[in-house]
DNA sequence: CCAATCTGCGGTAACGTTCCCTCAAAGCTC
DNA sequence: GAGCTTTGAGGGAACGTTACCGCAGATTGG
């Protein structure tokens, strides 16, 4: 049907080795059949098959990705984007799943691509996922390196960010502030390392102050749809009467959430109640009362770690965590 | 290196093809040799080599998108979790490009899609593109669907929004409300088909009232962050002292840009101007004052893609235009 | 000037599957 | 029980590349 390197070489008059040694800039050929090589090679419309040089080379030139989802915010996607801006760069295509963060969806994605033999993998993975799977990664040599999130008892190389100090700076800020009765939400949602962090950071501003770390909003469920979430805990919350003057949330939707049902039940923002939000979305900005945050560099995330990976599927045997810095930022709900 | 069919022939005492017969669940095997082969491949921890399975029968059990890009909203995010879930579900994996509305790009990811031989597209093309890639890729057999955009050159299959009859809705309720002065806001950005279509509505339902269809604020370049070009582009306009009292815009995120300008110019929405978006972002209802917008089905189109091009690929002969229908959002900016 | 190296190219075996053909043995029909 | 179909299995080609080996002929060096 398609032509191949062997239809060329027909026509050419060579070998199909001569026209693979042309098509891939390789020595040992004559600058004049090469030339006519490629010429022949256009004009028949030629379409290199990947697949059969992944087979042959034990080389996909692709990696696989995987991530919670895309929808709850602009977090993974803007981390995507340096993936991507680097892969494509690299010529690697990027094969994605998302997990929803739902365990047995990740299991199913991660073999999914180990049988499309990505040649590695960056993944968020999720808490509560049967780490069997990336104990055979590992032990099938195929590199992978965890972005935001990690699992403890897999060692490989980790992307993520400064979770505590963010925490620690933006709770010492609403300290410096003057707040004495400082909430953390963290929203319904599942266990994580980022937000376990936060809450360290949170907890050891606090502490450093002779504060007492106030309640925090507690997951009953899972949910998808954080801003939702944040909305609903908040309402819930202020329904128990508990006295306080700032919350700092564990991401931006969560906060946007909160923000709502603050705005709802007539309570003024900073004025009354401060909210300092994480992860620095873009729409923050647009926001009427533009939110207080704790930056994330979310494509530089994904940029270093597409660049790790490539790194160690082109055979460099670095093991590291590159811990990114944040930012406070304040704007007007601080 | 990696544990194959053959390995797992010899370990078991049979040939390739009767373990070829027992992974794939073929007939003309028995049923107690085809348990023992599934016990030795687990046993021997045997991944499939879904490459070679591609190379030989011509399928890679992969799809290729090419969308814009994820961060400027979640429009794209949702269609393509729609598409994910029904390719995951069908056994495809999801091989996917940004052009980040740049031809050049749009036109190298084709390539890479084409070279991986996936078995399928989804687009969302960029006017412009050089239409003989997909000309190409009608020549080669492989099939494609776009979404959202369309190429009015090339004719394929087409799953799209009625974006004509959601704008003429939102401009005739505009009407209905006693506006006599009602803005087209399209924003600094590239042409593309839903902005025509939309205009299209939007000035049919003026000139049925016999209104002037007023000036539209236009691009005069190409801009990623649309919430940011709807920002500058309203600064801009406000400042010709130009009499309007309603705006219809032609997607949430210029109409979010929009509203942090006119909030910065002091003008009251509704009473002095009221705003209506396009697409139903879920950050809407989380604005202080919810955007009124017209509500497009992003995850059906996704999924509705999904399964049309699959069934393509199955080998039917499909070549519709499917136009899914929206819905006006009324809520608090009109 | 003869051995050694280099250049340009061809032939063929992989890579890991599936598909097609063959073939013996068993089961069926009348 | 002779002819037919069905069942279970093996052998090898093929998918489109690249890697490796070989081999003339040209070039180099002491």
């Amino acid at each position: 049907m398609a032509v191949t390197i062997k239809d060329i070489a027909k026509e050419a008059g060579v070998s199909k080795s001569t026209v693979s040694r042309a098509l891939n800039n390789k020595p040992r050929i004559d600058e004049k059949t090469k030339k006519r090589i490629l010429e022949t090679a256009k004009k028949m419309n030629y379409r290199h098959n990947k697949l059969a040089t992944s087979l042959r080379s034990n080389k996909s030139m692709v990696v696989g990705v995987i991530f919670p989802g895309f929808t709850t915010s602009h977090f993974y996607a803007e981390i995507f984007n340096g993936i991507e801006d680097y892969c494509v760069n690299e010529e690697y295509g990027v094969l994605i799943g998302s997990s929803d963060s739902d365990t047995e969806k990740e299991e199913k994605i991660i073999q999914l691509l180990e049988e499309r033999k990505v040649d590695g993998m960056i993944i968020a993975p999720t808490i509560g996922v049967n780490i069997d799977y990336y104990k055979h990664l590992q032990k099938d040599n195929i590199p992978f390196v965890f972005i935001d999130k990690y699992l403890p008892e897999i060692k490989t190389d980790i992307i993520k960010v400064n979770n505590t100090d963010g925490a620690y700076k933006a709770t010492n800020y609403l300290i410096e502030k003057g707040h004495k009765k400082i909430v953390f939400m963290s929203g319904p949602e599942y266990p994580c390392m980022s937000i376990k962090e936060r809450y360290q950071g949170y907890k050891k501003a606090i502490l450093n102050n002779g504060l007492e770390f106030s309640k925090l909003i507690k997951a009953e469920k899972y949910v998808f749809n954080q801003r939702k979430s944040g909305y609903e805990a908040m309402k819930k919350f202020l329904k128990k009467d508990i006295n306080f003057s700032a919350i700092l949330a564990v991401n931006d939707s969560i906060a946007i959430g909160a923000m709502r049902a603050l705005r709802e039940a007539n309570i003024k923002i900073p004025d009354e109640v401060a909210l300092i939000g994480f992860n620095d979305d873009d729409i923050l900005k647009y926001l009427q009362k533009p939110l207080t945050t704790v930056k994330v560099p979310k494509y530089q995330m994904g940029f270093k770690a597409a660049e790790l990976l490539i790194s160690k599927i082109k055979g460099n045997d670095i093991n590291e965590t590159i811990v990114l810095d944040t930012d406070l930022v304040v704007r007007n709900t601080s």
